[in-house]
DNA sequence: ACGATTTGGGAAAAGGTTTTCTCAGAGAGA
DNA sequence: TCTCTCTGAGAAAACCTTTTCCCAAATCGT
């Protein structure tokens, strides 16, 4: 019989520890841990001689060893309930962009609204001696189903309510707003109205405040918010409330919305019923969801509230806490950006 | 002067060890662990006092030493070039899902299409002991932009392209195909074309074939499929395409999408040309992605990939390559579902 | 009552790294 | 030549838990 060749097992061998590579250099592994960290006094001929069979031999330091001494463990959890993503993603890419320079790695955590799997989760993560947590979620005025006030690691709150006293980082709903409603006044609509979501939610009075105050300002009629669904659907209702009544004149000629898909379902709805966007009627949505707004026939005007640098902020404030410096606690605005595509038309000559 | 208030400390207390436990329990770290553990051998009185001290303390073990100790981490990595989440994060939450009850945790890691942000990110998480690595994607045809084929730790690919030799797991699609056309047949549909994404997609043919197949074994005219651009526009654009030549009786009955948004497209333009949906033409998408197949007028009938079942068989496998149980390797494909809504009519009395 | 076995529990090593001490030898100053 | 100060490097403790081995006391059998 011919011998049956071994099939290749699983698991390589273990990977090389700093022992080994003391041995290999003819050091103790003090002295190697020494030459590789930079610290110590020893010849630069050692030094050089221990860190370059370290390099031959592949050597990578045990990063639960280190963590075990450091009481550091280079780990943040980021909790969530946004189970799809909408807003979590493009914040925890801001997170781990600014943490994965300083080989910081990111448990993320879905919580779906279910205090005993957030119970699991902060407690597998505690367990793990995460350095700090950051939460998130789908709507910044309400909390994450789990209690997160006292535990012995700092919390970061991102685009959700943060306890009182803790860090929180949200994004300026009023100043995005103000962003929309000016930029209409800026190409001169004159008559600009608000179609917003469901009234339980903070954001939408804030945007709502901010869309008065400006039509104010400007010495401009003020009316009443639409308030429905963040749907398509609720766009298409609220048209039909807008441009139902007879008497072209009584109607807007500029509608800002608060989210992309009730911005999608007026621009459609107005199309149905023949009035131009952007010549009639101008239309900015608000999230800037890049796949919708940049389907709607014309791309729709956006207010990005720019998840991807809040994540930034909330991951380098989540660092500066860990690193112990203490941090201004309460609640701060990041500003909003308006991406402009051609749902509102160009300024006046 | 009055004493100034202690500023409350940012960080409370070391967790308490198990030494402080066996401390004040009386006994020694070992009958505690043991204790604790249920090993060993000591008198049940013994154990449940031990039991009751952790408790009191608040005693949790140190999963680091846990881990430097039994070389298992409980922790694993999964892998994405998926920014927006579109695929990886219902296949996240399968992976969550199966892992979370096994006290597992999940770094996410985002590597952009980018090598070294990849090689970044997997050295370190292989620096921190990741018991296994899951990879997934965007598309099924494409690898990460990072080498995966020799590392010490299982992997396992979901929804993404596997080296050779590794476990596989992907959707169906030839099968979530012959679902959508059997479905039109069914409804008595005669005329089914299929209109899709580009070529350059494996899973672009995979489909088309599959729709062929199932049209020339019930004895229906095929046609070549239309390739795209997985968007809207193109939607629009292939009805222009399939419905701009005059002769209604040339006309498709059935369109089947290659994703949601060119369906919608499609049904947005058959809407705009007066043509009924469902009553001239049923409409099936793939992806079944609900914010958009739900937005859909009528609603959208829709393949589902299961994404989430993916992503738990994906965290099954790599479990059980983790406990050293092999596992087959190869691509096994995981069937899709066809969701009903109300994009393709009832079947005939 | 004496040896054999069981019982309850502790000591110590292991896991990989960092850091503080310690120490032998070398060079310098007198 | 004798002491003092560096210099280069190692020994050992520490981080926290698990597990193997070991030992004394208690129980059993005869």
């Amino acid at each position: 019989m011919s011998a049956d060749a071994e099939p290749a097992p699983v698991s390589a061998k273990p990977p090389v520890t700093l022992r080994e590579v003391a041995a290999a250099a003819g050091v103790s592994v003090a002295t190697a841990s020494k030459a590789l960290n930079g610290q110590g006094r020893m010849t630069a001929e050692t030094r050089e001689r221990i860190r370059e069979t370290a390099r031959l031999l592949g050597f990578r330091p045990n990063s639960l060893a280190q963590s075990l001494l450091r009481k550091r463990s280079f780990t943040v959890g980021l909790l969530t309930n946004d189970t799809y993503g909408r807003f979590s993603l493009p914040l925890m890419a801001g997170v781990s962009d600014a943490l994965v320079d300083n080989g910081v790695s990111v448990f993320l955590c879905n919580v779906e609204d279910d205090t005993r799997l957030g119970q699991l989760h902060v407690e597998a993560m505690l367990d793990k001696r995460v350095d700090g947590i950051i939460a998130t979620g789908k709507r910044i005025d309400r909390h994450l189903p789990v209690d997160l006030s006292n535990l012995r690691v700092p919390v970061v709150y991102a685009f959700t309510q943060p306890d009182p006293g803790a860090v929180g980082l949200v994004s300026d709903d009023a100043g995005g707003a103000r962003l929309a409603v000016e930029h209409f006044v800026r190409l001169g609509r004159r008559r600009i109205t608000h179609v917003s979501g469901p009234e339980s939610f903070a954001v939408v009075h804030a945007r709502a405040e901010a869309c008065r105050e400006v039509l104010q300002e400007h010495g401009l009629p003020t009316a009443e918010p639409l308030l429905g669904a963040w749907s398509e659907a609720w766009g298409h209702e609220a048209v039909a409330k807008l441009f139902g009544k007879a008497g072209r004149e009584g109607w807007p000629d500029a509608v800002f919305c608060g989210n992309d898909q009730i911005a999608r379902g007026v621009i459609d709805a107005l199309r149905e019923r023949g009035i131009r966007v952007p010549e009639d009627v101008g239309v900015i949505g608000f999230d800037n969801w890049e796949i919708v707004a940049e389907a709607t026939r014309p791309p729709l005007t956006s207010v990005d509230m720019n998840l991807a640098s809040l994540g930034r902020e909330a991951g380098l404030a989540l660092l500066s806490l860990v690193g112990g410096r203490a941090a201004v606690p309460g609640i701060r605005k990041l500003p909003c950006r308006l991406v402009v595509r051609q749902s509102c038309g160009s300024p006046p000559e």
